[in-house]
This record gives C-alpha cells, structure tokens and sequence, in this order.
DNA sequence: GCTGCCGGGTA
DNA sequence: TACCCGGCAGC
C-alpha cells in the first residue's frame, strides 16, 4: 500500500501532463528487449530475484504487449485540450475512475482507454495484476481459472468457456462483441497462460536505490524525478528511464490459495454453483471442485451416483423426447445441453423437488433415502419412514384420466415417475 | 379410495 | 429393452 501511495503520489503531482501521453507511450517502450537484455547482464543484484528463462521471456512478451496497448491507446486519445486547471481535475478524476475502474472486470473497456493513456499509469492493468486492483482482479479471475488460469477477463464471457468448444477456432459470437474478443484474442495470449499468482512489481536499479513500485509508471516516475532529475519536466519521458528499472515477479500464491481455498469449499462456489454449470462439474471430473466434492463428502459421492445411474438406468424410458422443460433454457451459456441435465437430476434422481446440487444437506428424504439404500444394502426397505413425500402436482394419470390412458407418458401408463409433469 | 410410483416380474 | 403390475404410502 506504501508504494502505490507513493507511486500515486509520484504520478499525480505531476507538474502537468500538457505533454499528450501519446508523445510519451509512443516512445515509452521503444527498448524493452534491449533493456532486458541489458539490466540482464548487467546488474548483478539481480541474482537475488528468482528469473528463470521462462519468465524472463513471458516478460518481454508482456512489454512488448504493453507497448502495444500503449501505443494503441494513444490513438485513441481525445484531440481536446483543456486548461491546466482542468486537467488537474481530471488527473483526480482519472485517478479515482481508474482506481475503481482498475477493481473491476471491465477495466479493459474501451471508455478507459484514454483516461488510460492520460494518466500515464495503470497501464499494465489489463497484462499485470497490480498490487492495488489485487482484489478485484483475483476475485473474478478466480472462477475462470478452472479453464484457463489468469485470464484477464470477465468471468463468464467466451473466455471461460474457450476450452469446450473446438480450441483451434475463435468462438464466432458469444456474446461479447466480436472486436472485443478479437482484441482479447490477439492481444493478451501470453498473460492468460500465466500462472495468475505472479504479482509484477518494478525496481529501480540505480545505485543504492532499490526502491519498487507497483507499475512500470510509478518507477519512471521515481527515476526521472529522484535521479535524472527530472523535477519541471517529470512527465516527459524519453525512455532513458527504462534502463533505470527492471521488472520483478513476486509470488502472491497467498492470495490465490486463499481464494482457492475457499472456492471448492464454500457452498455458494462449488455446492450452488452447479445449476448454472451442471455438466462440467460431473464431466469435466477434473476440476477442482469436482475433485475436492468428491473428496469431502466421500460415502455419498460414492454411493449416490451409482444409485443415480442405477435409477437412471432403470428409468432410461424417461428421456423420451416431447419432455418439456419448464423454464429452464435460461442457462444454456454455450448451447450444450446444460438446461436439461439440471432439470433431469432431481427427476431420475427421486423425484423430490430436490435442488441440483444432490450432495445439499436440505436434500433430505430423497438424500437420505439414496443413503441408507445403499449403505444397509441387505434391509431392502430398511428406513421404511424416510419416503419420499410424494409430488405435488397432478400427473398424466389424474389429468388425462384412466380412460385416456394411451395419453398418459410412458413413464405413467408403466406406473413409474412421471416425466411430464415434473415436480 | 385415489394417486404416484418403486420394485420386481415377464416377454 | 419394453412393458406390466403388486403393493406401499401420501393425500
Ligand atoms: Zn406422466
């Protein structure tokens, strides 16, 4: 926090910022593959950060990208110019816009792009977590990171669900915008792929400094200001800086384990999640969720799903195709056939009005009924108190009537569940 | 007694 | 697998 104050500090005290940022990015990062290489060799002190090849070369990546988005975002910079007065205000404004903005998944939004750019800082919001959008970043990139880790996107967008459909093509249209996606695609194929517990800080490699700030802006700032002196003119960059400061990975696994810690357990991620996802977490086994449900409430994960498939075998008649599903097709994020299997488990599960999630504790008579049946598998009716309430509305029988039997469903004229009118 | 439907039987 | 039905239990 002492550092973004600072950094804050160093970026908005600024004397002004006449000079149009677009001077300033567009020769911003005119060496970031030099300067790599450079601060590389050349400090020793380096040695103390742990850089492997690999890094090092999703960093460059990184600048690179960042460079891009810069330069990019210079094009997109309002041609207005207002009074320094003015200005000052909007630095403030930027500020607190971009603070708040920078919290929220839509901090990659085009409206942002010039305040962006103005500000000079932030910059690398969309390809680097910083320190202070920390928590809004983990927080929504948390749910998407069973597909993909630290994708730097809107959780539920085509990102999150990019790994079902074919990986070769883009999506054709998913709901967000197709420059959008575009954009999403073409400009940040690295950061997605990084693991999203890496925190990017900046260190100022002039002698005896040392210092690190969050962003790439902040220890411009510091260098020009402190050591190239730089006081009147502080906005001015002409790139010299950069051979000032090198770029450093810190591991925040913290925040992440914590926010994965809490994911599989907490009811309301992975136990009430699964009416909008009720098929990945049964099919794609592989998930974290899956996995750790599996793992905590081992008898009945083990022994429900065979009971399920058992009744569900038995019952297979039942997925006859006129099957009407009341006001379900809302969740259908990607076409599959998710509307349906959440309808279908309570069905073929007991016919109680059993909410998805089968594990729930308020599951109760079905649930425990599914329990008992297969723990004291010898007492076929061995809890003979723990039937299932008997559903509510009418079925194919009462409606349609004994005489209009060939009406009824299937399941009906062969005196099982119904299948029509679902509970 | 009607109804829903589980469990089990038959072809 | 398709179909039927005894019988239980809720209403
Ligand atoms: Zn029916």
């Amino acid at each position: 926090v002492g550092s973004i104050k600072r950094e804050m500090t160093f970026t908005f005290q600024a004397e002004d910022l006449k000079r149009d940022s677009s001077k300033k990015a567009s020769h911003h990062y005119l060496f970031p593959l030099a300067m790599e290489e450079d601060t590389k060799a050349g400090d020793a002190r380096k040695a103390s950060w742990v850089l492997d090849h690999e890094k090092e070369n999703t960093r460059s990546v990184c600048l690179l990208e960042q460079k891009r988005k810069v330069v990019s975002s210079s094009i997109d910079v309002p041609p207005a110019r207002k009074s320094p007065e003015e200005l000052d205000m909007d630095k403030v404004t930027a500020a607190m816009v971009l603070t708040s903005l920078s919290t929220s998944p839509l901090v990659r939004s085009p409206p942002v792009r010039p305040h962006d750019s103005l500000s000079g800082s932030w910059k690398e919001a969309g390809c680097v977590p910083s320190s202070s959008s920390s928590s809004g970043y983990w927080s929504w990139s948390a749910p998407s990171d069973q597909s993909n880790p630290s994708t730097p996107s809107p959780p539920l967008s085509a990102d999150s669900f990019k790994p079902l459909r074919s990986p070769a093509q883009p999506p054709p249209d998913d709901g967000i915008d197709e420059a959008d996606a575009g954009s999403l695609l073409f400009d940040e194929p690295i950061p997605r792929k990084r693991k999203n517990s890496m925190k990017v800080m900046f260190k100022c490699l002039w002698k005896n400094c040392g210092k690190v700030l969050s962003t790439a802006a902040g220890i411009q700032k510091h260098i020009r200001t402190i050591h190239l002196g730089r006081v009147g003119d502080s906005d001015y960059s002409d790139g010299e800086e950069d051979f000032y400061y090198t770029e450093i990975k810190l591991n925040t696994d913290s925040v992440a384990e914590g926010l994965s810690s809490l994911a599989p357990g907490s009811p309301s991620q992975s136990l009430a999640s699964p009416p909008t996802f009720p098929i990945p977490d049964s099919s794609r086994a592989e998930t974290p969720g899956a996995r750790t449900d599996s793992k905590l409430v081992t008898p009945l994960s083990r022994s429900a799903p065979t009971t399920l498939y058992l009744v569900h075998a038995d019952h297979a008649y039942q997925a006859t195709p006129p099957v009407t599903i009341p006001g379900s097709a809302k969740f259908t994020p990607n076409g599959s056939s998710f509307s349906i299997s959440w309808q279908s488990p309570p069905v073929t599960f007991t016919g109680l009005p059993v909410s998805p999630t089968h594990h729930h504790p308020p599951a109760g008579a079905g649930e425990q009924r599914q329990h008992t049946h297969t723990v004291l598998s010898s007492p076929p009716r061995g809890a003979v108190g723990l039937r299932k309430p008997r559903g509510e509305g009418k079925k194919c029988r009462k409606v349609y009537g004994m005489e209009n039997r060939d009406m009824w469903c299937t399941a009906c004229r062969w005196k099982k569940a119904c299948q029509r009118f679902v509970d």
